[in-house]
DNA sequence: CGCCCTGTTGATACGATTCAAATATCGTGG
DNA sequence: CCACGATATTTGAATCGTATCAACAGGGCG
């Protein structure tokens, strides 16, 4: 906490008319005029690798839009241990459950450096009024988020560890659209995979040695997809 | 195929102002004239346990809302291995990814005899343009299956084979508001845990030897919660 | 330069899967 | 109502995979 740049930062209020990315996130469908019942400010914030979000105490006031970066959201067992239940990136929204109930359901980590949109729920509540279509496009989310969610189970929580380790691979490959994808902390691989950090490492290695993917530089790994299918069943 | 009842039954159309489960059901807040705009008729079906309600090939026309009853939602994956991803009762809502694509994204079979009514899509879109209101209704039911979808991956996926079981049991109590619960084939509580058949099968018999259950009646389960919350870590 | 954190690797123990066989249960037809 | 066959469940023994505990290597940061 001693030097530069503050881990969660203020930089500035969102004007969401000229929002780069306003097509396809969350106010997609809304008119000019309706950004005057916008009265309550939207923020926006970035937040440095391993910074905490929110947490499962936290008063859930806001929604918050994902403009760059990678989130984690976590849940924790009674005995500490903790499970990642989701991965969250550009154009997500956190803490869809804010509108239902008054703390949040996660502890939402960044683990690149991340900017997102803090959007109190009166404001989409507000929006949603005039707009009904709003609902739409929040019910889209919900969809997505359920999608993911049972993604998760089948391919994350299912079958040998080396198999979930493809499918990850996969999977985060397929959203940067190609064969390529980066890597968080063998922890929290093994936080998504529901196995221990050594077990996580040893399979990393083991598919290298495979040729299966490659590294060819610090955490940017290149997928033998083909193999990598054959590997996950 | 020879005998009396049929595996699905059509029993007639809904009166939905006179629904005895209305007050809990997705129109609840609905008037007395919105049903005038209902058009297509919303049926009324049984499933005899084992059969299948949908499949992922179906096209996606109805959302279905369960009157009474168990439903497994199933996906598979590649291999063929099935992983049960969520179970459904009374008042939770089959299909609601009909809003959103033309097919479904699981195989939906019935426990137990089920009840449930068949709302075409079209009639729910109709209905939530004249009340908004029912938006807010059905985000509730997305919100609903995704909390229970978090809760499968942290605590039915997570963790040794014993805990695993030990939470299921748990939930299915608290469903059922006590302390005891029924249960589906091995098989099934294989698949909704990740587990073979066999292991599950191990599992509840050394449970039994515990005493952290009884079995009173043929597949009627009376548990010790507090001896079962201690294996579930 | 040395410390701390992350990742890697090794040895061992434990737990789950697998394959196989025996037993119990259910539905069906005699 | 009972007997039969099909299906589900239980149990056993051997194998395989993952967790655990421990030690060590490398990189980044003070």
């Amino acid at each position: 906490m001693t030097r530069i740049s503050l881990d969660e930062a203020w930089t500035g209020t969102a004007d969401c008319r000229n929002c780069s990315i306003r097509k396809s996130v969350m106010f997609a469908g809304l008119e000019e005029t309706d950004f005057e019942a916008v009265h309550r400010p939207i923020d926006q914030l970035v937040h440095a690798p391993g910074t905490e979000i929110y947490g499962t105490e936290d008063p859930a006031h806001s929604l918050l839009t994902i403009r760059t970066g990678l989130v984690k959201l976590t849940q924790y067992l009674p005995d500490g241990t903790q499970r990642i239940v989701r991965l969250m990136r550009a154009t997500d929204v956190l803490g869809l459950e804010a509108l239902f109930q008054p703390t949040y359901q996660h502890v939402a980590t960044a683990l690149q450096p991340t900017e997102i949109c803090r959007i109190p729920v009166e404001t989409v509540r507000h929006l949603s009024e005039r707009r009904p279509h709003l609902y739409h496009e929040l019910m889209a989310r919900w969809y997505r988020a359920l999608s993911d969610a049972d993604r998760w189970i089948t391919q994350l929580s299912t079958g040998a560890a080396k198999a979930r380790v493809a499918r990850l691979l996969i999977w985060l490959a397929e959203l940067d659209g190609g064969d390529r994808c980066q890597l968080f902390s063998r922890e929290d691989l093994g936080a998504v995979l529901g196995l221990t950090t050594e077990t996580a490492s040893r399979v990393m290695a083991e598919l290298k040695r495979q040729g299966a993917m490659t590294e060819p530089r610090q955490n940017e790994f290149l997928l033998d997809v083909p193999s990598l299918r054959r590997i996950a069943e």
